[in-house]
DNA sequence: TAAACATATGCAAATATGTTTATATGAAAA
DNA sequence: TTTTCATATAAACATATTTGCATATGTTTA
């Protein structure tokens, strides 16, 4: 029962959600995350070991970049858990405006053609801005 | 997001769980709670309030008792993490203990014919001592 | 090898949560 | 209507958890 207890905690973090939501449809770096949701980097390396330790996530290391996604073997009831967020979320604000991010941190990307601290630092300001 | 983060945080409490796993099976007033679960009264109405706040629960007031159960008309979320908890759970120890425990309140509550303290806290020390 | 960069982690302050004890409320019985 | 009983809530305290800042680690490039 304590597993199971310790799989809620890591969900009573609106960030954390977002991570995981975000991870769900696309593994990310760090930066990229940092990027997206607009926060500091510490802050989202945390959660991400946080996520990472609990179960959720698998790590895949490129250069100096780490790459996150949910885990292609998670559990049945993490599974279940990530879909039940997923249904409940369907009309959640902040959910749909990260999806949206997502995809314009995507292109934004694409066209500058790289991945690194600066680029995404310089996407998160100018969404920031442009809001 | 910040109302299933809400919904989360309460199931990060092993008693919780344990309260809201009993009340999936039957109704229960506050010191039966007390005599299954062996906590004290005040840790027992507290968790139910925060489980009822979080709508989780129905109350029924029968005389000087108050009755708890999971509510009929559970959201659909709701009901699926309860279902995800049991689902979970089938093979925890704690669980099938106290629902092994629930059967035994129920029998000695049928034999002494009363649902008072005394009657359950005598029902929780017996359980104590014959450990 | 030094410098730059991406990421991780340690630590202290701030905040939230849980626990215990005492007391309040409200219903029933004497 | 006083007392008893079941339950709820408040206050004080202890314990986790989060957050921000500084710094460490490990990789790449110059």
């Amino acid at each position: 029962m304590k597993a199971i207890v310790e799989i809620f905690k890591l969900l009573t973090d609106e960030q954390r959600i977002r991570i995981l939501m975000l991870l769900m449809k696309k593994e990310l770096s760090v930066c990229q995350l940092m990027g997206i949701i607009g926060a500091s980097q510490p802050h989202i390396s945390r959660n991400l070991s946080l996520l990472y330790k609990g179960g959720f996530l698998e790590e895949r290391r490129d250069g100096k970049l780490r790459f996150y996604g949910t885990r292609g073997d998670l559990s049945d009831g993490r599974r279940a858990l990530l879909d039940l967020l997923v249904s409940q979320l369907k009309s959640d604000t902040r959910y749909n405006d990260d999806l949206m991010t997502l995809k314009e941190c995507t292109e934004f990307q694409k066209k500058v053609g790289r991945c690194d601290m600066k680029t995404l630092t310089a996407f998160m300001n100018r969404k920031g801005t442009s809001k």
